[in-house]
RNA sequence: GGGCGAUUAGCUCAGUUGGUUAGAGCGUUCGGUUCACAUCCGAAAGGUCACAGGUUCAAAUCCUGUAUUGCCCA
């Protein structure tokens, strides 16, 4: 290593597009499944291919990033498998409004032409988010990238229909679905946004046929046009002679018997239920108890279909005004009252949805979940933080059977077919060659196929040699809102696949949200694209700002601003790799610093010393999934230890003019430490990283992607030294606060003479005695047990050491008099509690003996402190 | 209605198994053109650890309840 010349700042888009295609080319990312090492493999959550870049994939793909490259350093094979989804709605309603804007609907140009057009859409824009996921430093293995509609993964997806079909699992069935009218497909119970919405409860009257009326209570008047029964709960005095009887449906005059279940709430309402089977769940479930008749209202655009006599045509809505209307008119709208109700809305159009009866394809999901709920109660599967796995076991228990037909053309076609002539129906993997068959019009839902995503990418059914070698996978890093839609369905499938769970650790990250604590959204415009954060700050700066910012298991918020502190940083370890690397031998020379552990200054040893415990404990968190630790710690041993401390420690020995042992020692340290840093801190920020280990390579690896991962050097730890410096650092902190209190002018130096009994101290002192006058702007530095107060002086008082800096002629004494008597209250006040706590005989008698040692400790300096404080005010009277 | 979180400095957050003089960054105030960095350096102000009980010699930390707030499920 020569001497390097930085530039005064960090640059981050010229390291950025230096090393990126660098290391795409030295193929470093690129697992080889034939290698012997470790492996360690990760799949990405897919994003939607019509999805761009936002913080939570930021966020989500800096923490899978830091996890993949550290354990590439460590010798892990990696592979971090890449890939989008092909999001079935998503996607179609994007060429739907493609074709809009040319007056076109999809069906004027046919299913086959469409799904062109969805081809052609995706090969133009759908790797938008994996070119800005290589913008992020991501060290996916792009080569091996998959799309769930890949022809591999479409074979995937087939098979398991068919297994599942063979060991029926998948069944065709009639049921209450979640209905987009707009998207005009189904939903599945995962897919809708609830919220809470203002509406009315509207009570209306019911006619007897013998006479008299029952009043219901209903959110949804309209569908009173597909009533088949009216329904009160068999406790319920008030109703219990109508039970058997019959009630007429106002406006069409049908006959509906009065049944009676538990299910029915006396307290919500009026107690009487309308029942309306084809259109809510729970009616549904009614009616298949009590075999009543299911009629169907609406249409797939949810208008009123002929079933509804004069309602026919008119929307959901309008034939709601128009019924109350009408029920008003003839006397049996009793009264409207104000309600809030919670409604389903689908997640991709926001239209209201309506509960639809219709034939779909479904999963029996009892089976699938006995495994994976197991899974994670064994502790095979761990959640990050802990408490996300009572969320998963919660759904995994209580599961309900997975309705997976979409009514789309963009998808994985379902893989049935019908005999034209027969009606014979054949469920195949492979579409039956001849002629004689149609296939089912839908397709499969999307999590259909990234449920499969951890073995379909890496060719199942196809035993290769890359399922052999990355699956399971080992870490799967996702958001909250997936875990049922995605992580619970992944488990299912590797178990039932597979025979293995898919991960064993599944790290849950929180949800991005802005300053005030909102999610961030299109609608309300608060997003921070990250594009504009790489541009202003860089990439390294976008990384390492998140993983400071993201508090573990909790939402983190994020403004503009908040991205500074990454660049800072970037910019602090630039600098100071700038000063290290100015300050290098021009021929590199190799010192053995254990061997010669003697010759090291104590802050060499110091430093040493607290690398150790920097290594060991971002190790200590990175296993453990603590990323927002790991990175602090880093940032605090770094810009405080490091920086703040060792180098301005070594400067004097830098600056030495001739080749001294000293000097050589001081540049071979700082070099050391700073080659640690740059490798734990690589994960986090990748491209400052390399570019500063291009001016730091030994020989040994050319690019610190691969350049080794750094464990601890236990042998440095030493607590003794630790505590040493310690005071050290006190004494130039108190120096320097007298100093800015006393308003001793920045450039004027100063003597400072410590009395202290404390042999040991005074020993260190004179150790650091060039350190502590550079630091604290000293000409000179007087230790000893005897020295004594100058006449006029300011003083401060530490544990074990009283400091006086002489101030002839310019003492502000009144100053000096509130400094002293605002330490002397605070030191009382701590005295004070401890005295409380050694007066307390409980303590003294049931405290563990190095708890209570530990504590008259603290109370004898104390008292000293009070009294070398208190000695300093009265001399002050004389002034 | 049920479940799961959160509540510590003006703001965003740390705070291991109960015992530290309760910390950091940002912001604020004061002072700084020392040959790595003003994207910086030094210093300061700022906290009844949401509230009320309880356990304990000892509670920010454990338990119960209340309030506020967020998310998920019905």
């Amino acid at each position: 290593m020569g001497k390097a010349e930085l530039a005064k700042n960090y640059d981050p888009h010229a390291a950025q597009a230096r090393w990126a295609p660098i290391w795409e080319e030295r193929g470093y990312f690129h697992a080889d499944p034939t290698s012997k090492k470790p492996r360690y493999s990760i799949v990405i959550p897919p994003p939607n291919v019509t999805n761009i870049l936002h913080l939570g994939h930021a966020l989500n793909n800096t923490l899978q990033d830091i996890l993949i490259r550290q354990k590439r350093m460590a010798g892990y094979e990696t592979e971090w498998l890449p890939g989008t989804d092909h999001a079935g709605i998503a996607t179609q309603v994007v060429v739907e409004k493609q074709l809009k804007s040319e007056g076109l609907d999809r069906r004027d140009i046919g299913r086959e032409k469409f799904v062109e057009r969805v081809w052609q859409w995706k090969e133009k824009h759908g790797g938008e988010i994996l070119r800005q996921l290589q913008d992020m430093g991501c060290s996916c293995d792009w080569r091996r990238t998959r799309f769930t509609l890949d022809e591999g993964l479409s074979k995937a997806v087939v098979e398991v229909f068919a297994r599942l079909y063979e060991k029926g699992l998948i069944y065709r069935g009639k049921y209450i679905v979640n209905w987009c009218p707009s998207c005009r497909t189904t939903l599945s119970d995962d897919e809708l946004e609830r919220q809470e919405e203002d509406s009315s409860l509207w009570y209306i009257k019911y006619p007897l046929e013998e006479g008299g009326s029952l009043t219901v209570a209903t959110t949804r008047p309209e569908t009173m046009l597909g009533d088949t029964a009216i329904a009160v709960s068999p406790r319920d005095k008030r109703y219990k002679a109508y039970i058997g009887k019959t009630a007429i449906l106002p406006l069409l005059g049908r006959r509906l018997p009065i049944i009676a279940d538990q299910y029915i709430d006396p307290e919500f309402g009026t107690g009487v239920l309308k029942v309306t089977p084809a259109h809510d769940p729970n009616d549904f479930i009614l009616a298949e108890k009590h075999n009543l008749e299911k009629i169907n209202i609406m249409t797939l655009e949810a208008t009123i279909n002929r079933q509804g006599g004069p309602y026919k045509r008119l929307d959901r809505y309008e034939a709601r005004k128009q019924i109350v209307a009408d029920l008003e008119k003839a006397g049996l709208l009793e009264k409207v009252e104000p309600y809030k109700l919670t409604a389903g809305r689908c997640y991709r159009c926001s239209t209201v949805i309506e509960p639809l009866l219709s034939e779909q394809w479904f999963v029996k999901m009892k089976e699938l979940a006995g495994p994976a709920i197991e899974a994670v109660k064994s502790g095979r599967i761990t959640f990050h933080p802990d408490h996300w796995s009572k969320v998963y076991l919660h759904w995994m228990e209580n599961i309900r059977d997975w309705c997976i037909s979409r009514q789309l053309w963009w998808g994985h076609r379902i893989p049935v077919y019908t005999n034209k002539k027969t009606g014979e129906m054949l469920v195949s993997a492979t579409p039956p060659d001849n002629g004689e068959y149609t296939q089912d019009e839908d397709v499969l839902d999307t999590w259909f196929s990234s449920w499969l995503w951890p073995f379909s990418t890496f060719g199942w059914p196809e035993q290769t040699p890359e399922l052999k070698a990355f699956y399971p996978t080992a870490s799967l890093f996702t958001a909250s809102e997936i875990i049922y839609l995605w992580v619970a369905r992944m488990v299912m499938s590797g178990c039932e696949f597979m025979g293995e769970i898919p991960f064993s650790d599944v790290y849950i990250h929180g949800t991005v949200r802005d300053g005030q604590g909102r999610r961030m959204s299109k609608s309300l415009g608060n997003g921070i694209d990250p594009r504009d954060i790489i541009r202003d700050y860089g990439t390294d700066a976008l990384r390492i700002s998140l993983v400071l910012a993201a508090p573990e298991g909790q939402d983190p918020l994020i403004e503009y601003n908040t991205f500074e502190h990454g660049r800072n940083f970037a910019n602090k370890l630039w600098n100071a790799a700038r000063l290290v690397l100015a300050n290098q031998p021009d021929e590199p020379v190799a010192i053995d610093l254990a061997a010669r552990k003697k010759d090291l200054h104590l802050s060499d040893r110091w430093i040493l010393s607290r690398l150790a415990q920097a290594v060991a404990n971002v190790n200590e968190n990175l296993n453990s999934f603590k990323f927002n630790a790991a990175a602090r710690g880093l940032y605090e041993f770094i810009w405080g230890d490091y920086c703040d401390w060792y180098l301005e420690m070594a400067k004097p020995r830098f600056y030495i003019a001739e080749d001294t042992p000293e000097r050589a020692i001081a540049r071979e340290v700082a070099r050391v430490v700073l080659r640690r840093i740059v490798q734990l801190l690589h994960p986090f920020m990748p491209f400052v990283t390399e570019e500063l280990w291009s001016f730091m390579n030994d020989g040994l690896s050319e690019h610190i992607v691969v350049g080794g991962w750094p464990e601890a050097d236990k042998q440095w730890i030493d607590a003794k030294l630790e505590a040493d410096m310690e005071q050290v650092q006190a004494v130039i902190s108190a120096i320097r606060t007298t100093r800015a209190e006393m308003k001793i002018p920045p450039g004027k130096k100063v003597e400072a003479i410590v009395r202290t009994e404390r042999k040991k101290l005074a020993q260190n002192l004179k150790t650091y005695e060039e350190n502590i006058c550079i630091l604290g702007r000293l000409e000179k530095l007087v230790v000893g047990a005897e020295v004594s107060k100058p006449s006029l002086a300011a003083s401060a008082v530490i544990r074990d050491a009283e400091i006086f800096i002489p101030l002839d002629g310019v003492i502000d004494i009144d100053a000096e008099r509130q400094r002293l008597e605002k330490e002397l209250q605070r030191v009382t006040d701590q005295q004070e509690k401890i005295n409380k706590k050694l007066a307390n005989k409980d303590f003294l008698a049931r405290a563990p003996h190095d708890v209570v040692a530990k504590e008259r400790a603290k109370c004898k300096d104390f008292e000293t402190m009070i009294k070398q404080l208190s000695e300093h005010l009265e001399k002050l009277v004389g002034w």
